[in-house]
Parts: structure tokens; C-alpha cells; sequence
RNA sequence: GGGCUCGUAGCUCAGCUGGAUAGAGCACCUCCCUUCUAAGGAGGCGGUCACAGGUUCGAAUCCUGUCGGGCUCACCA
């Protein structure tokens, strides 16, 4: 039984023995490191039952548990506050519980539980994948890794918008522009090369808006009559009627594009466990708003389109398919929700990793779904996340300020580089094994950077300033596992022993270190119910502080006697080994030297 | 205008279901490398938690309103 169960009943027993009063629950708080003790009771919710001083009561409590609790060694009150002090053989028997489990914190998947899907990327398949993308493959990831370790199944899915006029714009500029160009040819990756034309076709969709306008139109009149728009948009019925050539021509694209976006994710340290594509599942969810009027969830206008009236729910009417019959976003969207869930009929809930922008589309779908009747419903959740800002405004992909996700990587390993090389620790390091601890240095700093702010706050990203490696980033958590390393790699002790509470004597840094690390599993599962990854990070960061203020104090191999020596070598293993696990989940790697 | 969301130190951010004197890092100042990696540690400076009310033993946290930033209110996706 944990610590704190076992008091919540100590201390319920002390209130009904001493006051003769029931206590429905107890509240406990780490207790602040300025005051003795470990755990902490907050007395003054008691004195809704118990009548009297809260330092009286608290005092009175503190003694009962002392005397009934093995755990307890001693007790002081300030204010309302009990402040419990715990025995060290408390702490040793926890360490030793987990000392040798490689995977503490994590929970086994319970098979018995519902599966979660989780979807993110989810990128449009005519051009590269840009900043605002690494966020959101960041945080989807990294959601699933925490979910995972939750005890949960995770599918890890996305949907791939690669149907639609864009991709027509970049088809057409091929054909017009492309000579045959192939990525082989150019050795361009293909989502670069496919995204050059998407841009090659603004820029001559404008050149004959300037013309039209010349020749005396509205600048609204030429942005519909310009050729180059009308070419496109006959391609996207061309597509849509199935017609060879122009269905050749967009499989062949798209294919460049998922073999350039296959380089990007590896980069990045992402996957997936299964696909979807729009252009397979944009005409799913017709036959659900065929049911659906039939349930009344939704009704038809006079001119055939129809809709759900959310007013009810404090929201407007919503289209779910037009007057011509055709899907729209919406559709689409329901659709895929209840193909996935036939697709996997373990699947419990799903989680959906998309921009802010979107806030109100997922409030609609969920309401939607649970209109329908479908049981998990109540189990989906918008990841939503604030947008990514450069010092020097909005990205617009159009206008070229976007900062790409390939660059922005090989940037990063390129900081880390140089920043490593100045210090020079790294003699005796092949060039090969330079470059991938450069590289995880890079994306560790990149990853964390993201990753520890709130999902929902938007973050200014300034390229220049966003390597730093000090203070509450990834590079400083790295280094102090690197530099944990390097003590073991010195040790020369019995790690297999077993330590009591009569070898060892607790240092309060120690302590400290044992309830950081306790906490551990309790983090995830909080991260997990919260779907945020900032979490672990700033808990790692903790974690690391708390360490690297042990390391300082205390001396590790050169501790007065050999048990302690031992001890302490098994606390480092432990905290390295925990800092590992934390960044797993955050899908940063740790190297063993750097 | 309606809805959603954010506003904490000069800057970047923590602050879990309301709890003790609101915490880190960067920047600035003072110390600490003949000990295991100084990408480190110890300390100092710095806050009317946007503002005003309310709820209560207690509010950065919950409620209402105001101000400011963002997003969104398409038969686009």
C-alpha cells in the first residue's frame, strides 16, 4: 500500500478516535523544503468536522501517527500545516523496489483497457513540411509515447490531404514548367520539388492577374478568370472523373512527396502505425448524414444541402453535405472518425493533434458524433496548440516565410556542432560519431524547446536564440546524463547490493533526490490524462536540478565508506536511468558521452 | 458583434484537483574548477500574478465584469 493511502486511513483513524468525527478525505502536499518533513496533512478542511485550533489538531494527529505508524518518525506543525518526517527505511525500501527496474515509471499495457488513436502531421501533400508541422509531430508523438506508458494501446495515425485544387496547382505548373523533372533528376527531395511548382503556380497565377487587371478587370474579376486557376480547377474534374493520364501524373507526385516526408519524419523521430488518405476516405460519411436524418440528428433545407442545429448546444447550424450531394470537410471527418473505429475496434478514444485554428471544427465533430450515438464519443480529445510565431511575424507559405522542417533540423545539428566543437570535450570521437551526437544534441535542444511550453500557448520561435544550452533546456538534461555516465563508467562497485536502512544513512540531498524520483509515475500518468508532454519535460528539469545540486554537495566515488560509495552509485544509476525514460517519452535521446 | 483562448520578474516559461513567504532559466552582480565532465554549483537583484469586484478560514488558480493579444464564426480543407 502506497505512503499516502496508508495515512489518509491513519489519519481518518486519529480524527475518529480523538474527536469522535468523520473524515470523508485527507489532503496531503509535499511538504516545502524550508520546513521539516516530507509529506504534508493540510488541517483546515478538517475543521468543517472537528471543531477547534488547527494547530491543536494538527499536534494531536502528529502524535497518534507517530505512535501507530512505522513510517512515521516525527511531526511539527506551522499553522495549519502537519508536516510528517518519514523514516530513511521508508525511502530505502522504495529505492530498492525500483533500483533495478529499467523501465520504472512505465506502466505494463493493460489489455483489458481501451486502445487510443492518436492522430497528428496530417500534412497537405504539395509541399514540405515546415515549422508549424515539427510541433505538431512533436507533440503527437510525444502525447502517444506518454499515453502508451500510461498503460494504454496507441495506434499512432495520420490523414494525408492529398487530394484537392492544391495539388492540382502543383501538378499543373509541372506539366506546364516541369521539362520532366524528376527528383532523381534534380536531386531535390520530391516534397521540395513538388512544392517548388505549388509556388511556381502562384507566381504565375499573379503575373496574369496583373495582365487581366490590365486589360481593365477588378482585381476580384481576374482572381476568377485567370486561365491558369481555370486550368487547375478542370484538373480537379479530370481527377475526380478518374481520367488516366491526370490520376498517373497525381499518384507519381504524391509518391515524391511520401518519399520526401519519409526522410523528414526519420529526421525528426517520428512514425506511424497506420495511414489514411483523404482521397480513400472524403466520401466516407455519407451513409452516416443518410442515418442521421433518419435519427433527426441532422435536417435538409429546401435546397437539398443539410445540417445539424447546434443551437441547443449554444453553437449555430452546421453544413454536413451540400445542396449537390457532395461532401464537405465535415463529412469527411465523421466519416474517417467511425471508419477508424470499425478499423480497430479496440480503439477507445482518439486524439486528435491540430492547430488552434480548428477549436471550433472539433467542438462541432465531437457534438456530432455523441449526436449519432456512438458510445466514444465522450472519449475524444482536440490536442490543440497554439501557432508557431517567427520574431518576423506570421508563417505564410506563400509568401516564403516559412521556415522549412529539414533546414531547421540540419540548423540545429549545425549549432550543436559548433557550439561542441569550442569546448572541445570530445577527443578520441570519430567524425561519424561526432555527427550523430551533434544531431541529437541539435534535435534534443529543438525537441525540448517545444516541448515544454503548454500545448495551447503560442511560441515564439526565434531560430537564432533557440539553441541555448543552459538552464531549462535539452542539451543541459543531456549533459547531466552524459556526465552521470561517466561516473559509472568509473565506478568500481557491486551495483547488486542491497542496501538497509541500518548501512545507510540518509543526506538530505538524497533525500531529495528519492521524492523527485518517486514522483515519477505519478507525472506520466498526470501527462497523460492531460495530454501534455510539459509536464515530463519541466519534471525531468526537476529532476536534473535536483541532481546536479547532489552532485555538487556530495561526493559520489569518493564517499567516506564503500557502502555509501555503493549507495550512491546506485543513485545515479537510477536518476540516469529515470532521465532517460522521461526523454523516451519526449523523443529525445540521450547520449552516453558528450 | 457572438464564441473559444491566452495575459505571472526586463526576456522565456513553471505553478498538479484553491493552501504556507508565487518558483526556475536567461540577463545583471558576488563567490566556487589540485575531487567524479564548470554546457555545472552556492548566493544577490528583480513580481500590486493585466485590472476591478465576488465566493471562503484561505484565490495566480473558481465565478462575474473590464482592458489587451490571438484564433474562429465558408455549400475551402
Amino acid at each position: 500500500m502506497s505512503l499516502q493511502l496508508t495515512l489518509t486511513e491513519q489519519v481518518k483513524k486519529a480524527v475518529a478516535s480523538i474527536y469522535n468525527a468523520n473524515l470523508e478525505s485527507v489532503e496531503f502536499q509535499a511538504t516545502r523544503k524550508e520546513f521539516a518533513g516530507d509529506i504534508t496533512v493540510v488541517v483546515f478542511p478538517m475543521l468543517r468536522v472537528v471543531k477547534g485550533n488547527p494547530v491543536q489538531i494538527g499536534e494531536q494527529i502528529g502524535e497518534y501517527l507517530v505512535s501507530s505508524v512505522d513510517e512515521v518518525k516525527g511531526f511539527n506543525v506551522v499553522k495549519g500545516f502537519l508536516n510528517i518526517e518519514i523514516n530513511d527505511s521508508y525511502y530505502l525500501n522504495f529505492f530498492n523496489t525500483i533500483k533495478n527496474n529499467t523501465t520504472y515509471g512505465y506502466k505494463e499495457v493493460d489489455k483489458n483497457d481501451k486502445a487510443v488513436m492518436v492522430e497528428y502531421s496530417s500534412p497537405n501533400s504539395n509541399k514540405p513540411l515546415h515549422l508549424g508541422h515539427i510541433r505538431n509531430n512533436l507533440l503527437g508523438y510525444s502525447v502517444a509515447e506518454i499515453i502508451k506508458a500510461s498503460g494504454k494501446k496507441v495506434y499512432k495515425t495520420q490523414i494525408i490531404n492529398d487530394r484537392g485544387i492544391h495539388i492540382c496547382k502543383s501538378m499543373l505548373a509541372w506539366k506546364r514548367f516541369g521539362n520532366n523533372e524528376t527528383p532523381e533528376s534534380t536531386s531535390l527531395k520530391g516534397d521540395k520539388l513538388v512544392g517548388n511548382y505549388y509556388v511556381k503556380f502562384d507566381q504565375e497565377y499573379k503575373k496574369e492577374i496583373k495582365v487581366l487587371i490590365e486589360q481593365g478587370k477588378t482585381e476580384e474579376e481576374a482572381k476568377k478568370q485567370a486561365p491558369i486557376l481555370i486550368e487547375a480547377q478542370d484538373l480537379l474534374l479530370k481527377w475526380e472523373a478518374g481520367d488516366e493520364e491526370t490520376v498517373t501524373l497525381w499518384k507519381t507526385m504524391n509518391q515524391w512527396v511520401y518519399d520526401g516526408f519519409e526522410v523528414t519524419y526519420k529526421n525528426l523521430g517520428v512514425d506511424f502505425d497506420t495511414l489514411y488518405y483523404e482521397s480513400q476516405t472524403y466520401l466516407l460519411g455519407k451513409e452516416f448524414i443518410a442515418e442521421g436524418l433518419k435519427k433527426d440528428v441532422f435536417f435538409k433545407k429546401e435546397d437539398g444541402s443539410v445540417w445539424c442545429d447546434l443551437t441547443p448546444e449554444g453553437l449555430d447550424e452546421k453544413i454536413v453535405l451540400r445542396a449537390d450531394g457532395t461532401a464537405v470537410y465535415m463529412t469527411q471527418d465523421i466519416g474517417t472518425a467511425i471508419q477508424r473505429s470499425k478499423d480497430y475496434p479496440d480503439v477507445g478514444g482518439m486524439v486528435y493533434t491540430v492547430a488552434n485554428e480548428q477549436d471550433y471544427h472539433f467542438q462541432v465533430l465531437f457534438l456530432i458524433i455523441k449526436k449519432l450515438g456512438f458510445d466514444w464519443a465522450k472519449n475524444l480529445f482536440h490536442l490543440s496548440y497554439g501557432m508557431v510565431d517567427l520574431p518576423s511575424g506570421k508563417m505564410k507559405s506563400r509568401e516564403g516565410t516559412v521556415v522549412d522542417a529539414d533546414d531547421l533540423v540540419e540548423d540545429m545539428t549545425k549549432t550543436a556542432g559548433e557550439i561542441s566543437e569550442e569546448l572541445g570535450k570530445l577527443d578520441g570521437y570519430s567524425s561519424d560519431e561526432k555527427q550523430t551526437l551533434y544531431s541529437m544534441i541539435g534535435l534534443g535542444a529543438l525537441k525540448y524547446y517545444i516541448l515544454k511550453v503548454d500545448p495551447k500557448k503560442r511560441i515564439l520561435f526565434d531560430p537564432k536564440e533557440s539553441i541555448d544550452f543552459q538552464g531549462n533546456t535539452g542539451p543541459f538534461i543531456q549533459y547531466t546524463y552524459a556526465r552521470i555516465q561517466s561516473i559509472l563508467r568509473k565506478a568500481d562497485v557491486d551495483k547488486n547490493v542491497t542496501l538497509s536502512a541500518d548501512e545507510v544513512q540518509l543526506h538530505e540531498k538524497e533525500r531529495e533526490l528519492l521524492k523527485q524520483i518517486q514522483l515519477f509515475p505519478e507525472v506520466i500518468q498526470n501527462a497523460a490524462n492531460q495530454h501534455s508532454p510539459a509536464l515530463v519535460a519541466n519534471y525531468t528539469y526537476d529532476l536534473v536540478k535536483e541532481f546536479n545540486s547532489f552532485y555538487q554537495n556530495v561526493s559520489i566515488l569518493g564517499a567516506d565508506t564503500e557502502t555509501e560509495k555503493i549507495f550512491r552509485v546506485q543513485l545515479s544509476t537510477t536518476v540516469a536511468n529515470t532521465i532517460k525514460n522521461a526523454f523516451l517519452l519526449l523523443g529525445i535521446v540521450v547520449p552516453e558521452r558528450m
